[in-house]
DNA sequence: AATGAAAGATTCACGTG
DNA sequence: CACGTGAATCTTTCATT
């Protein structure tokens, strides 16, 4: 794991269907050294995959982030056994800042969204929770 | 945006470097009726890139939120050039609240992160960032 | 790691229903 | 208007040095 390794992740990060010709191009290799390479990175497991970034009209869900402050008393594991019940939740943090942990969770819609806070704000652990609704999608490197 | 269309655009999400040549095979279609479907899925938005998914080990482990507060001019599509090019940026929303923006990044540190904020807040359109340090992933149902 | 040749993929102009 | 055909070009792949 190089300089060059990295250069070819970031042009398959940009554009995963750059060829292999443009990037060999780009960083001073041929093309079979450049395939070896990449070749080696999807074995290793550095590249996992490739995808193509979609915006389906109609397709979008509502995203929310929800920032939670949690009990003085409140575990790790507890949280954790929370946010895992609860299927919205995409992907939740420890956080440094004034709450406790900070989410991103898909909605089908406000109602769907409303009631999911009202079921953590229910929650005995949970003392308040603050929450923004996301407008749009500016872009996306993950598969929401 | 009919059954071929979306046939495309799963044998794409799946594998973004899939030949057209495959594609075409599998949706029974000449190689040159996909390109141009390709071409027109791109040009209208639907499929707004390709991007390698990948798993440094090691780097890239330090997530943090950052919100951006943007200029009254600011243009959605100039956001949308700022956070591409930033290759830490994960996901980034058009946010409700009173921020405007807001986005989960990956660093490779805390130096990384620092410079990162210092270039958004360099960004003519960028008026003032927010930012917190995510301390530890509790759960995560996508491929961060 | 580079070279070069063969196989495969892409791109384009043109013709069809 | 979307599809297919075929030719030219570019890309990938692999054996060899």
């Amino acid at each position: 794991m190089d300089a060059v390794d990295r250069q070819i992740i970031n042009h398959l990060v940009r554009n995963a269907r750059t060829s292999l010709t443009d990037i060999a191009r780009a960083v001073s290799l041929s093309v079979p050294a450049v395939k070896r390479r990449v070749d080696r990175l999807e074995r290793d497991g550095v590249i996992r995959g490739y995808t193509a970034l979609i915006d389906e009209p109609g397709a979008h869900k509502l995203h929310a982030l929800i920032e939670l402050f949690c009990a003085g008393h409140a575990q790790r594991e507890d949280i954790v056994r929370l946010v895992e019940e609860r299927l919205e939740v995409l992907v939740a943090f420890t956080a440094s800042g004034d709450c406790d942990v900070v989410m991103l969770v898909q909605t089908d819609d406000t109602d769907h969204l409303e009631s999911l806070l009202l079921d953590l704000r229910r929650h005995p652990l949970i003392t308040q929770t603050r929450s923004s609704v996301m407008l749009n999608t500016l872009m996306g490197r993950i598969a929401l």
